[in-house]
DNA sequence: CGATGTCCCTCTGGTGTACC
DNA sequence: GGTACACCAGAGGGACATCG
């Protein structure tokens, strides 16, 4: 049922893998080939071309490029005047959708942010919490958020107007599940919140997060368990029940089956 | 206190169908 | 096309016992 065999990080909402900077030669390439994860390029001067599925684009400063799983891309900086840009690759179950709001996606891959320094500063932070010690992944997911928003907040209104009535359910879903989870809720009773019928809105979740409500919540409960186990003068049992398990059998035994090891293992691990 | 195993009832996901 | 409802197989999870 659940695959996050080979990388920890695959179910979480959002997971910066590398983000960077390059001043790149004249007619530096890449490609053509995919990733393995979201890629954005935001180019903060110079121009070059971007290729996706047969379409050619030619872009310049405060311009940026969206890069999907799977697709084969090719880009390359301009021999007269080649660009700087800054990059974040990043994974998880909401980044599609997130994108999806900024109106990013596949067939529109282009986007433009000239409303000042905020974006290039995201990146920048990104590059420096990338080098740190500790904490420099927390940092990272943070500010992704913080550039996802941005993207979001100024795409030319198309997160609200453009929302589709079953993007919302699947919002309300997923906002009454990180309010809630630390409670013994059902997919009964978060179907009936945003008054839906529960098969119904297993249908959306699988077509919009590829994951059912129950896998979704359940996700979302051991992923807030493993930051709650970093605490050590909390026990197994407190974080059971933080997480909405009234017993901390049951909540071992998901653990396990989700993560890959008993929460004790983790906590020693980590 | 936490891990493991078993039993058994409840809940969930998926599907087909019907209604608007 | 969007949504609700009924149904069923299988997974989830609570209760309990045992062990380290």
């Amino acid at each position: 049922m659940y695959d996050f065999h080979t990388n920890l990080r695959e179910g979480i909402d959002l997971c910066v893998y590398h983000c960077g900077m390059e001043e790149c030669e004249p007619g530096h390439s890449y490609g053509p080939a995919v990733r393995d994860h979201f890629l954005i390029h935001y180019i903060l001067d110079g121009q070059g071309k971007f290729h996706i599925d047969g379409k050619v684009y030619t872009l310049h400063k405060n311009q940026g490029f969206l890069i999907c799983p799977d697709i084969v891309t090719y880009y390359e900086a301009d021999r007269e005047n080649p660009w700087t840009y800054t990059w974040v690759g990043f994974q998880g179950i909401k980044a599609e959708m997130y994108l999806k709001y900024a109106g990013l996606t596949r067939e529109n891959p282009i986007f433009t942010y000239d409303k000042g320094d905020y974006v290039k500063e995201c990146f920048s932070k990104m590059i420096d919490a990338s080098k740190l010690k500790r904490g420099g992944e927390i940092r990272l997911q943070g500010l992704l958020y913080l550039f996802l928003s941005e993207l979001i907040e100024t795409a030319d209104g198309y997160a609200e107007a453009g929302e589709k009535q079953q993007e919302v359910y699947i919002r309300k879903a997923i906002q009454y599940i990180e309010m809630n989870y630390s409670r013994d809720i059902s997919v009964m009773e978060l179907a009936r919140h945003i008054g839906l019928d529960r098969s119904y809105l297993c249908s959306l979740f699988k077509e919009y997060l590829k994951v059912s409500p129950r896998e979704y919540l359940i996700k979302y409960r051991m992923d807030k368990a493993c930051d709650l186990m970093k605490n050590p003068s909390l026990s197994i049992s407190d974080v059971a029940r933080s997480v909405g398990y009234s017993d901390p059998l049951g909540f071992s035994k998901m653990f396990k089956k989700v993560k890959g090891c008993s929460p004790k293992k983790y906590r020693r691990r980590y």
